[in-house]
RNA sequence: GUCCCGUUCGUCUAGCGGUCCAGGACACCGCCCUUUCACGGCGGUAACACGGGUUCGAUUCCCGUACGGGACGCCA
């Protein structure tokens, strides 16, 4: 059997961090069986959906490298055959006609709170007489669900979950106005598309049983369901905006890189071993539900920009750079000449060491771009001392001299240390402020190099005056 | 309230009856490396929710309790 399986999120404006991965676990399962993973917009709530909605999921996907096959179905375009499907179950008798009002059944559950009862429709117009109905309401077609024995779902991730059917109620499965619910339509496409394995977040678990009825009334073969925890916030609560990041776009303008998102998001609620770094293929290979657990993790940013430092360190140069030239260009609104972009390319290698998202390492680019005078940070102006600044204007001398090749600067530096009788660091410090304005920073051989001798000296000589 | 699910270091997890005085990772704390900051290396603190069973033997199996989560809509 090829397995085939789909992402079905609705497009409410944002790839909220829990579904993507779902669609991770969705696709990953996908690929390491070689079968078809599909995705299905679930616009079936038409004033919630825009087309601008559905292009931020597609965008999520595409940021992350989720890449689905096939066309993508829209739920909305399916309503006629959701609805053909109802009709069918009533003229079969797996489904009748409820005439209640919306106030009614409201009414219903407010009493049933109220007497300490679940919430449940009654079934009042299982067998009652359409005659009987008020006028002018336009019934809801509901599922006529079996009243004894249970109700089981065999999941791969949760095991065998039962329920007395007892505790089931009748679900309207088509609107008084004629449209599906989505518990129904989700039924109803999973069929039509051949879908083999469901894999969802565990909030659909209990909702699972209502419609393995629905399968059992149309006599059509159940998938394989596989229920993935949630993901929670730090404190255990549905994770949510007050926690921090969500949505995916925003993990994207966090600096965080496509690839370390995907290895945390593995790690959640699923593990292999020891092995924390996983490659995309690695992931493939590995992947399958028996690896699953069935308890919420919780989201750990902290976990996730040490592993986004891990990726962005093995990153690409010219990559990062372009990240880093863009941030510069909208964060810090430095507008890059060939010269500054050359100086972040060659000093990528050495800056990339010590950032771990594409923020801070556009915050460790940024003096590369400016021009004299610098702007000194308190600690670094403390280290420009009068005795500092002598010493500055005789180094200068000694790097006039020098080739500006980083072995070179190095060999130049510490001959000058140990002939004016200083430790390299007292050398170092005040180049370190009179070239970035700071006290952190690449080695200083390095940040040399990159700013080129005529840029280097002319920061030298500025902070020296 | 009813039903369903869950519970190993603060967090993510390994463990699928003895190999566990419980392993790895993040975070935290030391030390080392060192021109700053990182990286890296070494080391440390820290967990089987609780109570009953089953068993020669339970982190691992069963049952309760507690706590947490989810679902109960003519929302998706």
């Amino acid at each position: 059997m090829t397995v085939r399986t789909r992402f079905a999120p609705s497009p409410t404006g944002l790839l909220h961090i829990g579904s993507a991965h779902t669609a991770l676990f969705n696709y990953l399962f996908t690929r390491h069986h070689g079968g078809e993973f599909l995705l299905r917009i679930e616009d079936t709530d038409r004033t919630r959906s825009t087309d601008a909605a559905t292009q931020v999921i597609l965008d999520g996907l595409a940021w992350l490298g989720i890449t689905h096959d096939g066309q993508t179905v829209f739920q909305s375009a399916r309503a006629a055959r959701h609805a053909e499907v109802a009709h069918q179950m009533l003229a079969a008798g797996h489904a009748y006609l409820c005439y209640c009002t919306p106030d009614e059944l409201k009414a219903m559950r407010e009493q049933a709170v109220a007497e300490s009862r679940p919430p449940r429709y009654d079934g009042r117009w299982r067998d009652r007489d359409p005659a009987e109905a008020a006028a002018g309401v336009k019934p809801a077609i509901r599922l006529k669900a079996p009243r004894d024995g249970e109700t089981v779902v065999e999941d791969l991730v949760q095991g065998t979950v039962r329920v007395a059917n007892a505790e089931l109620d009748d679900m309207i499965i088509l609107r008084g106005d004629g449209t599906p619910t989505y518990l129904h339509a989700v039924v109803v496409d999973d069929h039509d598309m051949a879908i083999t394995h469901v894999i969802r977040g565990d909030d659909h678990l209990t909702n699972t049983f209502r419609q393995v009825q629905v399968y059992q009334a149309m006599g059509w073969d159940l998938p394989r369901f596989a229920h993935i925890p949630l993901i929670h916030g730090a404190d255990g609560a549905k994770l949510s905006k007050r926690h921090g990041a969500v949505s995916v776009l925003e993990f994207r303008e966090h600096g965080y890189l496509p690839e370390a998102l995907c290895n945390y998001l593995l790690r959640l609620g699923w593990g292999h071993g020891d092995l924390e770094i996983i490659s995309r293929d690695e992931a493939i290979r590995l992947f399958d539900m028996d690896g699953v657990g069935r308890a919420p993790s919780r989201m750990d940013y902290a976990k996730l920009t040490h592993l986004n430092g891990v990726y962005l360190r093995q990153a690409d140069d010219d990559r990062l750079t372009r990240g880093v030239l863009e941030r510069l260009a909208h964060r810090h609104d430095l507008s890059l000449g060939a010269i500054a972009a050359g100086r972040v390319r060659a000093l990528m290698p050495e800056l990339k060491e010590r950032a771990r998202t594409l923020v801070e390492l556009a915050d460790s680019a940024a003096f590369l771009a400016r021009t004299v005078p610098l702007t000194f940070e308190p600690k670094a102006a403390a280290v420009l001392t009068p005795e500092a600044k002598l010493m500055l204007r005789d180094v200068a001398k000694d790097l006039d001299s020098t080739d500006f090749s980083q072995a070179a600067l190095d060999a130049t530096l510490r001959s000058y240390a140990e002939k004016s009788g200083r430790k390299l660091g007292q050398v170092a410090q005040p180049l370190r402020a009179a070239l970035t304005g700071s006290t952190i920073s690449p080695g200083i051989d390095a940040t040399l190099a990159a700013l080129g001798r005529d840029e280097a000296l002319a920061r030298i000589a500025a902070a020296a005056a």
